[in-house]
DNA sequence: GCTTTGTCGATTGTCGACAACATACAATTT
DNA sequence: AAATTGTATGTTGTCGACAATCGACAAAGC
């Protein structure tokens, strides 16, 4: 039964334990569009790469609809970009907007922070992905690193209790992730990376609302070492 | 010459002045998109109102695909909500959204203020606006105000001289605009809507940023007065 | 040789049809 | 009478085809 194939089956016809949950459906668009996106934040498609709908309906083995209304989602994502009547492209990045995307990046955390102290709110679950972070960073796993990060941004957000907030912030954070992918910045140790977020956990748990806003917008400032040139050239 | 109809006939024939600007080509999505969202945040098509793509198809004397990716730009513009397989209707107001809508919007107002005040921004293109407004309230047309009022803010929002903060702007502002639309305050005279904004601009050219601040945040804080049952019953 | 025009192939935008899904209501069962 | 099942209809998701547009390149003209 170690057999991963035959574990499956097992399960299929194991009617003591039966998967009666929901099946959820997912539209073709929607599937189409998490696997562009994932391709783009994680680099695999750089900024300026040619979307083709007829190319990608073959490789993907499904018709053009979907495919259109996929980039449609990641248009709006602001990942891809459209000329009508021309054609899609992974949107390129320029200094200016990675600049601007980190200080409406700032904004938002600053904005979480403020809330979250205003608000009194138990930041009891910000330890757990700090946790996971220090435990990835010191087993030199960039991934999981990055992916705790963004749980814990992602729970900070939520922390704030404000809806459109965590929307507009999810919005960007799929730019941030996309420019940092790029950048892939090798200079910095891992576990430098992680620590660094626990003296805001602290300033949070004080109720230091001066020295937590000081910390994130230090910890979220924009980069001022980014060269678009550079990330086009460099498929690695 | 001075019927409409013939003058148009008349530049048509006239090779004296031909027009050979370019031609913009507007594929029927965006244009479905410009006439729905225009029903959506003048408050003609109503917050809850279903939208069925086969009847907006069969209205409007165009395929369901455009229609489809119409739909979809209302969404990524957040006037639109789809579950899938179900249908998509004009997203619901709830006092939350309200609430937490206008302190978006806040924000980047603010935000605009400070990136004025300390960029030395010449606002001297604020005052065009202004004084349509004054105009406009003063003849008592409600819609031009309005627009006035639009451009006043965009103006700033340019000002500012941050492209992802006029973008993310853009597209909360139609949020606003509905909002403003369904509620359709007759309590406040126009004259003062209008002459409001005038503090405002004396203060971003004292560049007085304590007081710029104060008065924006008070000019864009959130109404406290929403029922959304009232609009979702009220036609008028 | 350079510029302009014409043709072709690739792609995008839209169309209409089919399959899949959801819901309302009638018919049947308990 | 209430609950369950079956059927019909309307709508959404996807498909493949046609029309429109674009750009590359060859051919023709200067």
């Amino acid at each position: 039964m170690s057999d991963p194939v035959s574990g499956q089956m097992a399960q299929a016809l194991d009617a003591s334990t039966p998967d009666l949950s929901p099946i959820e459906q997912t539209p073709l668009k929607v599937q189409i569009a998490d696997r562009l996106r994932r391709a783009i934040i994680t680099g695999k498609m750089r900024p300026g790469a040619v979307l083709v709908e007829t190319a990608l309906a073959e490789q993907m083995n499904v018709s053009r609809a979907p495919i259109r209304e996929a980039i449609q989602i990641l248009e709006s994502d602001g990942l891809v970009e459209t000329v009508a009547y021309k054609g899609k492209r992974v949107k390129p990045l320029t200094v200016r907007e990675v600049t601007e995307t980190f200080e409406m990046r700032q904004l938002y955390e600053v904005l979480a922070v403020r809330r979250i102290i205003a608000g009194g709110v138990d930041v009891q679950a910000l330890h757990r992905p700090y946790a996971d972070m220090v435990e990835a960073a010191e087993a030199g796993d960039r991934e999981s690193l990055v992916a705790g990060d963004e749980r814990f941004h992602r729970t900070l957000i939520r922390l704030a209790d404000h809806d459109l907030l965590l929307q507009t912030w999810n919005s960007i954070y799929m730019r941030v992730h996309q420019i940092m992918a790029l950048r892939n910045d090798r200079k910095v140790p891992l576990v430098d990376i992680a620590t660094n977020h626990l003296p805001i956990i602290h300033a949070l748990e004080k109720r230091d609302l001066e020295k937590a806003v000081a910390l994130m917008s230090e910890h979220t400032r924009a980069l001022n070492d980014f060269d678009p040139a550079r990330i086009v050239q460099d498929p690695a």
